[in-house]
DNA sequence: GTCTATAGGTTGATAGAC
DNA sequence: GTCTATCAACCTATAGAC
């Protein structure tokens, strides 16, 4: 018998499905949940109400759905696959793409804890699924714990700590764009700085105090 | 003319007001602001509904006021109030105080980006006053250019850049128990060990490698 | 300042035809 | 799978008496 599926039985789908999702999506970022009616959601996505209903079945899980959706990419977070000329440059791409994945899934976290079932939802989720920030310090710890057996990374660092400041420090700056909106003033510092830190913290004894390149 | 105000005119506050106030920060804590109806609000503060619209106007003026009230314990923040042994022990404080803070404050955030113009609102509010995260980075700021002046802090140090790894590791903390509720498992790192690469970072170049105390 | 009562409007969800 | 039409529930806000 044939493995493959290069053909579906029944009807394909139309993309009305998807086309919800999409649509949820973008209403949630641009007005923020208390504003997202299923009605709204079925204009943009140019169904109708019912359809959205059809698919989904509730508002509660519609959410759900769109909250899975916009948490995805986290899954493949991996340090190792972000070449560089030093750990400063690899650390600042980890750095900057936590940032990248946060600025879209931010609003999608933060509108879950406008409800405490969807909240509590979308942490049983995220437990299940091995999700959450420590993903992310995870990633700085495996790539430290590889550089430090190569030599290239002081033994006496504590990875899990180095982890949890560079993702705070990320994470930090996505939230306070989001939250202050677009307020010029009070920004925050930029990511150089501190992942230079960072990388001055990383250089094994023997290293320290030589000049740079 | 007497300047003081001995006795005020007129009927004295009868405690509706605050009560309405409390009773709002509780609910948005307990349910998440998509479950928070003046109805409710009325009923826990003990009061009728029109005694809620009679003091705050409308719903997104009751919300404004509790967003204040929640955040205003961030005006006085400042690490020079923390006494301690070493800068391990100042820093630890700060921290800790940071994500007492937040553990407050942070609910009442995210429930403003609920909604787009609750959190243009607040936006504006935390920028005319000069608040935000910045905050915590300017305390931490503040207290190292102290310590740099006294000779006991590396002068090479990026002051802004220390202050953005640690607030962030606090935000990243306060946050992360927020959303993960209280699902035990994938907790992230204590700071003790943030706060202890932080120190080494710290140290001027002519007390690094002694031994401690 | 506080109350009761209610108007007015919005929303999530269902029914039933195509 | 998609539609139109509709309903029941709920919420904010106001009116007017005390």
């Amino acid at each position: 018998m044939p493995t493959g599926s290069p053909r579906r039985r029944g009807r394909p789908p139309s993309g009305g499905r998807e086309a919800i999702l999409t649509a949820t999506l973008e209403l949630l970022r641009e007005r923020g949940i208390a504003r997202l009616t299923t009605r709204e959601v079925a204009k943009r996505a140019g169904v109708s109400e019912a359809s959205v209903f059809y698919h989904y079945t509730d508002r509660p899980r519609l959410l759900r759905a769109v909250f899975i959706a916009g948490l995805e990419p986290l899954q493949a977070l991996d340090a190792r696959d972000l070449a560089g000329r030093d750990h400063g440059d690899v650390l600042l791409r980890l750095a900057a793409a936590i940032e990248r994945f946060l600025d879209q899934a931010l609003p999608v976290l933060m509108a879950a804890q406008s409800d405490i079932e969807l909240r509590d939802t979308m942490a049983e989720y995220l437990d299940d699924n091995g999700l959450g920030p420590h993903r992310g310090v995870q990633a700085v710890t495996a790539y430290l714990a590889g550089e430090q057996e190569a030599g290239r990374v002081d033994p006496t660092i504590d990875r899990e700590a180095v982890g949890l400041l560079l993702v705070g420090a990320s994470f930090l700056r996505s939230a306070q764009r989001q939250i202050m909106g677009h307020a010029e003033r009070h920004d925050l510092p930029e990511m150089d700085g501190a992942v230079a830190m960072i990388e001055r913290l990383l250089r094994p004894a023997d290293a320290r105090g030589r000049v740079e390149s």
